[in-house]
This record gives structure tokens, sequence and C-alpha cells, in this order.
DNA sequence: GAGAGTGGTCATGTTTTTCTGACTTATTGC
DNA sequence: GCAATAAGTCAGAAAAACATGACCACTCTC
């Protein structure tokens, strides 16, 4: 049985993940995407303290690393969601993992 | 079979480990960590633009994690290395589960 | 057509994080 | 005794992250 190495220089899951989701309001949103769809107004009541720039740039942020998708679901009443991408979903177990063992 | 809740406020392990971890070097000195002690002038090299300060307080806050454990191994010649905790071994499958999804 | 809701952007200011460089205490080797 | 190495600490400056409040274009309801 031949262990992968997980330390080489080049490829850091901890540190990407941890670059993907760092800031103050990455980890929360994510863990809202959960739940379900997320819409910008609804976001900034349901994180209190935190502000319109501040959700807009965490959200671009968690698109562009792919963990989560913006669907464009009606143009006249303008209506936006956010949702877990794939590759977000497929997180999920790591997380569930990572539950066990920071108890 | 019921799936835990992930996405309860008062849990999230996501979050827990990103506080845990969140800085600009300590995920950085928690991989260097996983191929043997460290030592804190070594570490200085090692990480080419940070400095002594922050050094300290990323080793700092990683011991206090529970993640590294500070050995005094000499005091005549002064050597202290930090190593692996228990706990930061026991995130390595998780990193490595992790290394599957972020390629 | 006034007021509220949608999803934002932008300039500015504050707060937090990180870096810089000087200084410390002690030991080894020359 | 002088330079080097060890492992740091401390004050201050610079940089990055975040918050505040104003503004925009659009639609919907009254």
């Amino acid at each position: 049985m031949t262990t992968l190495p997980i330390n080489s220089p080049e490829s850091c899951p901890a540190e990407s993940l941890l670059k993907l989701m760092s800031g103050k309001w990455k980890p929360q949103i994510f863990r809202l995407a959960l739940d379900g769809p997320l819409r910008f107004n609804t976001l900034l009541r349901q994180l209190p303290g935190t502000s319109r720039q501040s959700v807009s740039v965490a959200l671009k942020e968690l698109e562009q690393a792919g963990l989560l998708e913006k669907k464009t679901i009606r143009l006249k009443p303008l209506h936006i969601e956010y949702i877990l991408s794939e590759r977000g979903q497929s997180m999920i177990p790591v997380f569930r993992q990572l539950e066990d063992l920071l108890k």
C-alpha cells in the first residue's frame, strides 16, 4: 500500500481549500448554501454585521472557486440564486469527516 | 441511513478548521510539519517573504489549536522543535480526501 | 407616481493583519 | 573577546480586509 504524498509544494489541498474559503463570511455563506439556494438580499439579512460589498465579493469568489453557481432565475422581476455546485457538494463528505475530528 | 446535519449553526467543522488554520502562513507551516519536526529559524528560511513575528505568532496559534506540539529538545545549545500533535495527525486523511477533490 | 424590493457598484474610512528592523538572552566555535 | 546561531520580543509602518453610506437601473404594488 503506497500512501500518496500530501505535502508536496505543488499540491496542498488544505491550503487550496483554505484559500478558497478564507475570509470573514465565506464559510458561513457556504454553510447556508447547504440548506438551499441563496439570494443576495436574503444573505445580507441572514448575516448580521456584514456589508453589501463583503457579500458581493464573497459570492463572486466562491463562484470563481467553483463552489457555488450563479443562476439567473428570472429577469423581469430580477431573481438570482446561488446554489451549491457539484464541486461544492463533493466537499460535504470532507466536512462530515472533519466534524468527527474537531469535536 | 440517517445522515447527520453538517449545516447547523452550532457545529460547523469547516469554519472551525478554517479558523484554526487561517492566516497567511499557518497552512504552509502545517504542511511542512508533515515532513518532520520544525525549527524556528529553519522555518524563516523555508518561507521566503515571511517575518520572525508572523512565524512566531503562527506557531503559537497552531500550538494553541492543538495541531502542533512544542518540544524543548535541549537547553544548553537551545534547540526547540515543533511536531505534529495527535490531533494534527488525525487530519491527514481529511487532507488526503481533499486532494482527490481539488484537482 | 411614490415607496419598497431586486442585485448590485463605488469611494471612502476604519479595523485587522502582516512586515520591518531593532533589540534580547544565551551558547558555540575561532 | 568576536562573530554566528538559537529562539524569540517589541514598536511602528505598510498592506490587506472589511464596513459605511451613497448611488444606480430596474420592477412591482398601491
